[in-house]
DNA sequence: GCATTGACGAAGG
DNA sequence: CCCTTCGCCAATG
């Protein structure tokens, strides 16, 4: 799909069931489905990538809703700038997410992703339109 | 309608 | 190197 490339997260969420012009989470989603396996990028890069790196923390909010998102987004491969598993409290178990990295061939330890830097994937280069 | 919070990130101590 | 503070912007109390 098409990012329809959101210059401003203005337009956000509105889950307000009629209302659905917000391409945060859509966009948000759609990057996330992009993401290889065995890769693994950043709320800061998607942001970036989104054009609002200054609100890291809106798409780690967008991806908070996705849980009810269909066909499902790969929460798991997206973590902050560390390599840290700070959304796992969110999935369904603890052990959840780290158990869905490590069926991309992820490795974690103590909370954080092993060569995270060598398996980063930045949406603004990979998805470099 | 103001105050607090948050799956972040950068900067300062 | 660890911890605290601040900025961001939308949601929630």
């Amino acid at each position: 799909m098409t990012v329809k490339s959101t210059k401003k997260i203005k337009e956000t969420a509105r889950i307000s069931g009629d209302v659905k012009e917000y391409t945060f989470f859509e966009d948000v989603y759609g990057v996330v489905r992009q993401i290889p396996k065995g890769r693994v990028t950043s709320y800061g890069a998607i942001a970036a990538y989104l054009g609002t790196k200054l609100s890291a923390r809106m798409v780690g909010w967008a991806l908070n809703a996705a849980h009810h998102a269909t066909p499902g987004v790969p929460a798991q491969r997206v973590v902050n700038r560390n390599g840290m598993l700070t959304g796992k409290y969110h999935f369904k178990d603890e052990k959840e997410m780290e158990n869905l990295l490590a069926r991309d061939g992820v490795s974690v330890s103590e909370e954080r992703i092993v060569n995270f830097e060598s398996i980063f994937w930045d949406p603004s280069i990979e998805l470099a339109l």
